[in-house]
DNA sequence: CGGATTTCAATCAAAATCCGTCAAAATCAT
DNA sequence: ATGATTTTGACGGATTTTGATTGAAATCCG
């Protein structure tokens, strides 16, 4: 088997079940366990996952993270939904894609006067709540772990959809464009920018020079990034250079 | 059994029943007592339980008081609930319709491995962490207070649905048939009716005789009605008279 | 109070898992 | 085709986890 195909796979498979264990996964993709464990740790260095003895645990973008239960220290993401938060306007319609940066500004649009419209479970349930926020839900198959909703229900809805701006998350930036892991959320994503008019990127710094399985866009595809300022100048450099509105965020 | 998920497993546990003792952790993870143990010993160091002579309480943060949970009684509903989880057979696809009847048929349906399709947020939620469980949520405009998705994005997505059951929550039933109260929820409804080959309605006794603002459908639209014993023998009639099966489920 | 019972903590050997190394196999570039 | 590079699978020693045992501590009950 190819290798990406089956680190992908591999991928999926802890992203459904939140946790394989090493044996069955050599069982399942009928590689040696060294090759397993090789892929394991790749994954684990990409941060998309944890590896923990026997298996690994999903951590990617995950909904209720063991992991993060421990130490809650997200203030790069804070920061950064309220940057982008106080960039919005009273009563525009942003569509708002799901993981746990977008999920910060979702919690930074609390008490705005907006319409948002979202794929993303968690999201929904924050802002459901809000009076002063309509909120239109994308259907879907819910994806375990993450809360979203991807699929060709998820597609066919965003076809119809036509918005002014969609504030989108990535597993990994390069010079090449934007990746995430999975290739449903990828095509989900990519309806996405079909729909929006001007495409807005949050990231942690962390993000950038990490790929990951599926790519995504171009870089030039982007209207604008939203970064800590953890971002070194030669990233800023090849962001800029790619017509992409730049905005850094003090941390 | 992975460590971590074994430690994810018993937190859950703890969680939801607010008190468990070894014993039963031990019985429940098929553990040693030494490994319980050593578990609850690290749970406890990073916080998330306290624990105690004979078992671990606990203590991280939570949905609802701990008083709330302790006391809450079986209600009919509840009842109803498990009642019509029961009905249901492992793998079944089932839609599931908004309501506070309907929330109590999904948490009879945790544990079961089941396809699910719903456009309610607080079942979504419920059963969103449940991996036995296939979800698909339908999307649409997020009606505020009762969190379900509605409107054209909702029925379209039902239009290209086809399911062997759908479970319905009413607002009020008349010998003329089901009633609701929200127009837009009605004619969602009317999909979800279209979109399924049984139609199954869940409602306490209290609904019968009772009518709302908008007439859904009559009730010979309906495959079968489960209902707490609380139902007047005259309604009995009225409904297997209607060609309805009657299931009756004592309180 | 004092003995019986339960629960706990510490210890230890066995089992499972991990890591590094190395050679075979596959893939790539020339 | 050939040599270089990458990937793979296997092996052995190191490390971690597990379950059983045992004596101490806490709790219960008369």
């Amino acid at each position: 088997m190819i290798l990406d195909q089956r680190r992908e796979e591999i991928l999926q498979l802890i992203e459904q079940h939140g946790f394989v264990s090493l044996q069955e996964l050599v069982t399942r993709l009928g590689a040696s366990e060294s090759t397993v464990r090789r892929d394991l740790e790749f994954l684990d260095g990409i941060g998309q996952i944890r590896r923990t003895r026997g298996g690994a645990a999903y951590t990617g973008e995950s909904l209720t993270p063991f992991e993060e239960r421990r130490v809650r220290e997200t203030t790069e993401k804070e920061k950064i939904g309220k940057a982008v938060a106080e960039l919005i306007q009273p009563g525009e319609t942003i569509l708002l894609d799901g993981g746990t940066t977008t999920l910060e500004v979702a919690r930074s649009l609390v008490g705005k006067r907006l319409q948002v419209v979202t794929n993303s479970l968690p999201i929904a349930n924050l802002l459901a709540q809000q009076a002063s926020i309509e909120l239109i839900l994308i259907g879907g198959y819910l994806y375990p772990r993450t809360g979203v909703a991807l699929g060709p229900l998820a597609e066919a809805s965003l076809a119809e959809l036509n918005v002014p701006r969609v504030i989108m998350s990535a597993g990994g930036i390069t010079e090449k464009g934007l990746f995430n892991s999975n290739s449903l959320l990828v095509e989900c994503e990519r309806r996405m920018i079909k729909a929006a008019e001007e495409v807005w990127v949050v990231a942690d710094s962390s993000k950038f020079g990490r790929s990951a399985l599926t790519f995504l866009c171009e870089l030039s595809s982007v209207t604008r990034m939203i970064v800590d300022s953890g971002l070194s100048d030669s990233w800023r450099e090849i962001v800029l250079k790619a017509g992409v509105e730049l905005t850094v965020i003090d941390v």
